[in-house]
RNA sequence: GCGCCCGUAGCUCAGUUGGAUAGAGUGUUGGUUUCCGAAGCCAAAGGUCGCAGGUUCGACUCCUGCCGGGCGCGCCA
């Protein structure tokens, strides 16, 4: 729904309320689209809801407020139907309107400014530097990186941010399971640590280790150095190829080096919701809903891993951001509680909410038939590589982002190969290539049409296929604004898919480039607009929205 | 055992914050191309919304209890 057809809506409505029923206690008056077209293009409950304090049958209630409405150039004279539902039918002006408006906004259409320009911190990914990235960081990725777009979409200043430990015991295995791969490769007896890494990447970095050493292995600080720098190079570069950007790193170890990680125990123990028991210090986080107390500093002296997180999301409240969206695997959903009960231990004024989660439920990948295990260590695992690699970077976005983050994703490698014709993506795609080529043909068929769309007059658009294509155009901004308010870009894909789908009903019904050039012009116009939500759409997403394929 | 999440068509999943007759894709079956892209379109079939109660004008949606699946439950990260 259109800015101002909401506007529009909620003013009659309002005005019938106060003309009908005065008693009426004021409340936010809210339109749906019913789901079936016959009901009309929108629907308000507020009769329903009314009923009851009213102490008027809602059918009674409905009736007094169509016979209150005032009359509109925009909207035809609604209905009552059921048990007291208002339908409301847009008159084909309004609907037409809105090609004209998403001509006008181009690219801009969608936006908002909602976000009124407050910062906002997106953490995704987040991935330590052991391994290539797997399947789960590319549903992070993906996810993360729509959310960021939705948001600054809304207005929002949003900043992508990156965080990884390179200091902790994982990389110190990483380190030694390095070396135990060169002594190998120099033909030396070595023990390969039974946690170790195994994966294959480990006996390239060694390789590459030895090309640039030679026979001197070096100490383990100049192996962890040189693991660490190549794989966060290989990420940065599959992220590349994800066409997903980061605004800032930001190190773990930093915390420790800046005396972050001290200063917050010694905050903490300040404030008294710390104690010592057994040699060690902990942390009251029963008091913050959590189901048992946490340790903070161990009894032999160093910090559990929550202490860095809650120092690490100290930061992010001084630097400014006053909401922070981690986007985070299911498994790590135990740190929620902790990491909050923390900021709100600190007493420093930090929301109960601080920071929102975006958990998502693990990717289980098959091939061959065969669920490929998920694990670093084993080394078995898919990598984000592989699906770009095979299906294509802008399928594996798309599809990433199709479902809730909250439900179990199966990604069968086989089958979105075999399949990937007919990708969700694609038929995407295929509508925006669609509509250019359409541009295109009637630029060469018609030369002297001219090219300004958006001055075009729109009345004669009345097909009903061309209304329901127009009122899906207006759905868009509403769209975005609960996709960006729950986080949930599947939103998003789901429109796309439902908005190419109108289309291609569309084009099969309706021959666009008729001889009448008034008819012609309008529905040249409208498939612009059409294009254009497409392009908006997948932008969103990160997908490209290609001219021909 | 405790906590969180999930359970909707054969399969993969939506469901507009409690609204009207439960919705797509895929698969199955049938139809569709002198003409702007058939990678498309149209139609049919397919349902005890895990089960049982409760709340109310009205429940896939909220509450309780079961059943099934996932994840977490360490002075690991």
């Amino acid at each position: 729904m259109s800015a101002e057809t909401r506007a529009h809506l909620t003013e009659l409505v309002t005005r019938a309320l106060a003309a009908a029923a005065p008693d009426a206690p004021a409340g936010a008056i809210t339109f749906e689209r019913p789901r079936d077209p016959a009901h009309g293009d929108y629907a308000t409950t507020v009769a329903l809801q009314l009923a009851k304090t009213l102490k008027t049958p809602p059918r009674k209630v409905a009736e007094q407020l169509v016979a209150a409405l005032p009359a509109s150039a925009w909207i035809e004279k609604p209905e009552i139907a059921g048990p007291g539902f208002i339908n409301f039918r847009l008159r084909p002006a309004a609907k037409q309107r809105i090609a004209r408006t998403i001509l006008e906004r181009g690219a801009a259409y969608g936006r908002s400014e909602r976000g009124r320009g407050a910062s906002v911190m997106i953490e995704f990914v987040s991935a330590n530097p052991t391994g290539p990235l797997h399947v789960g960081h590319g549903r992070q990725a993906a996810l993360g990186d729509a959310i960021a777009g939705l948001l600054e979409r809304q207005g929002w200043r949003v900043t992508r941010e990156f965080y990884y430990n390179d200091a902790g015991q994982q990389i110190q295995n990483l380190a030694v399971s390095v070396r135990a791969r060169a002594q190998a490769l120099l033909g030396e007896h070595a023990h390969f640590p039974e946690d170790g890494y195994h994966g294959e990447y480990i006996r390239e970095i060694a390789q590459h280790y030895l090309d640039e050493v030679g026979h001197d292995l070096g100490d383990i600080e100049s192996i962890r150095r040189f693991a660490v720098a190549a794989l966060r190079r290989e990420q940065d570069t599959d992220l590349q190829a994800f066409g997903v950007k980061f605004d800032n790193y930001y190190l773990e170890s930093s915390l420790y080096t800046d005396g972050r990680v001290d200063a917050t125990v010694a905050q903490l123990a300040a404030s008294g919701k710390t104690y010592e028991k057994d040699g060690a210090l902990w942390l009251r986080t029963t008091d913050y809903g959590d189901d048992k107390d946490r340790v903070m500093r161990k009894s032999d002296g160093g910090y559990t891993y929550f202490v860095p997180d809650v120092a690490y999301h100290v930061t992010k409240w001084e630097r400014g951001f006053g909401k922070v969206i981690n986007v985070q695997g299911m498994d790590h959903h135990s740190t929620v509680v902790r990491v909050r009960a923390g900021l709100q231990a600190l007493g420093m004024g930090i929301p109960p909410g601080y920071p929102d989660y975006v958990l998502h439920k693990l990717v289980t990948v098959m091939k061959g038939g065969q669920e490929v295990k998920i694990s670093k260590r084993a080394g078995s695992y898919v990598t984000v590589r592989d699906l770009i690699d095979e299906v294509g970077r802008d399928a594996v976005r798309f599809f990433l982002v199709s479902r809730k983050a909250d439900t179990e994703f199966t990604f069968d490698i086989d089958l979105a190969k075999s399949q990937s014709e007919e990708n969700p993506v694609y038929y995407v795609q295929y509508a925006h290539a669609r509509v250019c080529r359409m541009l295109e043909e009637a630029r060469g068929r018609f030369p002297d049409d001219p090219a300004a769309h958006a001055e075009v007059a729109l009345d004669p658009l009345g097909e009903p296929r061309e209304l329901a294509l127009l009122a899906r155009l207006a759905d868009f901004p509403d769209v975005l604004d609960a996709a960006a308010d729950e986080l949930a870009p599947h939103l998003v894909a789901f429109y796309l898919r439902e908005l190419a789908g109108e289309f291609h009903s569309y084009y099969n019904a309706v021959r666009v480039l008729v001889p009448e050039s008034g008819t012609r012009l309008a529905r040249l116009a409208l498939s612009a607009a059409v294009r254009q939500v497409l392009a908006n759409g997948l932008a969103v997403l990160g997908v490209s929205a290609p001219e021909r394929m």
